[in-house]
DNA sequence: GTCTATACAACGATAGAC
DNA sequence: GTCTATCGTTGTATAGAC
């Protein structure tokens, strides 16, 4: 698989079809798990890939888009939500963080959340690796910004309160949570994310 | 696996060493599996294990008790959990519930809430069966002595707050919550539980 | 001719060696 | 503190598809 350095790589549009992408995510999923997140570097990934570095921004806008699609499958760009989250008010972040997770993976059906916990139960890899991306690229950004102390805990209690919605919304399905609609549910739990963000957790 | 129907059964304590407990709890996995809770019936697994239907109340208090540690391999007995919860006041039920979660699935280490996941995640029958068996046996009954109204949506976000404070702490161990100790995770959940139980949730 | 996938060069940041 | 190596990312020119 993938060519390697095989001297000269023509500049330009590649003759047959257009395969560099999946090359990529294929690349990228087993550098990622050898390596982790931090230590497979985009260089290595597209090297095995037999593309160029650049080939990453191209095609998922860097190397954080790579990661979530080919390990997390996520149905969504981490740094487009990082950049929703943010521009919510402060006193309204509880709200969006429910709505935009609940909008992100009820499109994509359930399916892919459930396959993401079955990896991350059955993976120490994976579980670890999800760890740290999560917290270096999307919940140390948010929670910087709005949390007044104790971020590394109130990130967590924000994943326990997330994980378990989808394990009952997606996984177990649970009713009613599993049919109910957005705005029950976030009439519901937005309260506890805006407290775990900014309120009294002590 | 299971002498089945042999026959004559002779009275009396069994010749070679106690195997009975063992072979109930593997007969009772495969009816469960095959039948779902209400399907199996005490009788049908007994015969399956090779001895009398008494067994089951001898060796695990009851129906409840043999499917908690058969199926969900659960490190307690779900009965006794529904007593301590519905004794407590009604102003500290969520202390209460996350106390009793924590200290419980603390004192078997993690891996078994993993297993348990793990199950739940690859077997649509054990996230049906596991649904049932919670929702008539424990959410319930506790739900039904404390909330006002909305019983079974108040189940489900009690639910999605438990199960995802096991993903975080014992499947994918997001520090620092893993690491904490329960006085400051119940500090800052209970209220989360309490709300879902007694307040207001639209 | 236009569009786009591609490769290469280079930039700013960062971490480690000395 | 300085130097060096390497990282992720960006800009740009080019080759091939349409």
């Amino acid at each position: 698989m993938t060519e390697k350095t095989t001297g000269v790589r023509r500049r330009g549009r590649r003759p047959g079809g257009t395969d560099t992408r999946e090359a990529l995510v294929n690349a990228a999923r087993e550098v990622f798990i050898e390596l982790g997140y931090d230590g497979a570097t985009v260089r290595a990934i597209a090297a095995r890939a037999g593309v160029d570095a650049a080939m990453v921004n191209h095609w998922f806008g860097g190397k954080e888009g790579l990661f979530g699609e080919a390990v997390l499958k996520l149905p969504f760009n981490p740094q487009e939500i990082v950049e929703i989250l943010i521009a919510a008010p402060a006193d309204d972040v509880g709200q969006t963080i429910v709505r935009t997770f609940l909008t992100r993976w009820d499109a994509t059906g359930g399916g892919v959340f459930t396959a993401l916990i079955r990896s991350v139960a059955s993976h120490e890899e994976a579980a670890s690796m999800l760890r740290d991306f999560f917290f270096k690229h999307v919940f140390k950004l948010v929670i910087g910004k709005f949390a007044p102390d104790d971020n590394d805990f109130r990130a967590t209690l924000i994943a326990t309160q997330l994980v378990g919605l989808g394990m009952i919304r997606y996984v177990a399905r649970f009713e009613p949570l599993a049919s109910a609609d957005i705005d029950r549910i976030a009439a519901a739990i937005a309260p506890t994310l805006q407290r775990y963000v900014t309120g009294e957790i002590t």
